[in-house]
DNA sequence: CTGATGACGTGACGCCGGTCACAGCGGTCC
DNA sequence: GGACCGCTGTGACCGGCGTCACGTCATCAG
């Protein structure tokens, strides 16, 4: 088996040892197979540019390892950060669906193992089976959701303490950290992306986290970061 | 025919005169018939609220006549609107679709005509036909489009002026307005609720219109609006 | 006619945070 | 070792806009 950067690549979706959680994976064996016969499994290394906002959908990029940041970004260079997806993930899936352009941009940050599905082939696909047409609306309205919570946190937020305590907390839950007291987490992004991601800019990340450290509601152990007073900082997150 | 809230109540699918680009309206009559059998045909008067956003999913709103507001709401009260929905969209679908709450609040501004679909029911029919499941697909495609708009505009403006001129463009592209020189555009909403629409307050949207009457930017007909330079707006749409 | 109500208009004030500028501080590559 | 580069930390400045406060105008009930 040839691993190109360094990753080991699962060859079929039938012997996937994932199959649990995953979007196509629950399906039919006879629906796997005819998309196993569709799907081009491919590898990327750290930086790749799956797609970019404003092109043709080209087709589907089922992520199985490694993760890729998801943003929009302004004509003047400003760029929002909208999600860093994880392995089972679907990209470009609306657009694939729709046959508009691609909403945004797609970037690998890890090397990255990834089904690609053509536009068509997976079109075919999907009136073909129409379980995976259902797992699709599922799948579309996760997406839906998830953006309406982005929309409330930019929307709604009255300052930039606020956005940044809400998605050190989101970040949190999604380990098992967050029933723990005092839940850790690895800071892999740096200020810079980190104020992408909330909307606002580097210099005012690391004052807040200055100001967070100060006030004994975190504490940064090389590039882990310990939630010490976990009320504080809900306190931010739903205040201003 | 009784007509409650003034209505001329389109009594079915079947006959329905706008069987265009509608979402189920261009399904085989096979589909088109088991949707009848499970549609409830209703009627609001305006101000209605047709579901709370955390409510768990009733099910789905075919809105056939009426516009509907469509906005989010933070614990303070602070309300964004994201949209108003014109005849023909389908509300609550993603909800439906994935079982998770209503992700905003739906609530009339006309007396409005809707077909509501229990979601048990809705699911049901969406199982056996899979064109319909399709339909559903796009639709949402749609809607997620749709809110990575939004993303966009609230993300990476600079300027309350700057999202003033993106919305008041947009209006005026939805009319077949855009094409002409000088767009016209009535202007339906209070202040204060285009103030919710681009996330700011009611008195900087005073202050942008009294600007750009000043400037010579549009200018002001009783309730609806000229745009009288188009290449100016575009400028602030755009700049900051 | 009069009071109430709700939308619009406008000045004053203050603060959050964007921007610029620069200073330490690891890494990595010759 | 030195040079370079990307990341982090901080101070100074100031402009946009949220907020408060108040005034005007249209509509409407009685």
């Amino acid at each position: 088996m040839l691993s190109p950067y360094g990753l080991d690549i699962i060859e079929s979706c039938l012997t996937c040892k994932m199959r649990s959680d995953r979007i196509f994976c629950e399906l039919p064996t006879s629906a796997l197979q005819s998309f196993e016969a569709i799907k081009y499994a491919t590898a990327y290394p750290k930086g790749a540019v799956l797609f970019v906002e404003g092109q043709a959908p080209r087709g589907i990029f089922v992520l199985c390892k490694g993760r890729v940041k998801l943003s929009i970004c302004a004509t003047d260079g400003k760029t929002l950060i909208l999600k860093i997806a994880e392995p089972g993930e679907v990209l470009g899936l609306s657009a694939t669906v729709s046959g508009k352009p691609y909403e945004l941009t797609a970037e690998t940050i890890d090397p990255c193992q990834v089904n690609f599905v053509k536009r068509e082939d997976f079109l075919h696909f999907l009136k073909d089976n129409s379980e995976a047409c259902f797992k699709v609306a599922e799948q579309l309205s996760e997406k839906y959701n998830n953006a309406c919570h982005e929309v409330r946190s930019l929307g709604l937020s009255h300052s930039a303490s606020e956005k940044l305590a809400k998605l050190l907390l989101e970040w949190s839950s999604k380990n098992g950290e967050s029933a723990k007291q005092e839940p850790r987490l690895k800071l892999a992004l740096t200020h810079e992306e980190i104020a992408q991601m909330i909307g606002t800019s580097r210099e005012t990340v690391t004052r807040l986290f200055a100001d967070l450290k100060k006030r004994q509601i975190v504490q940064s152990k090389g590039s882990t970061l310990v939630i010490r007073n976990k009320m504080a900082l809900k306190a931010l997150a739903t205040n201003n």
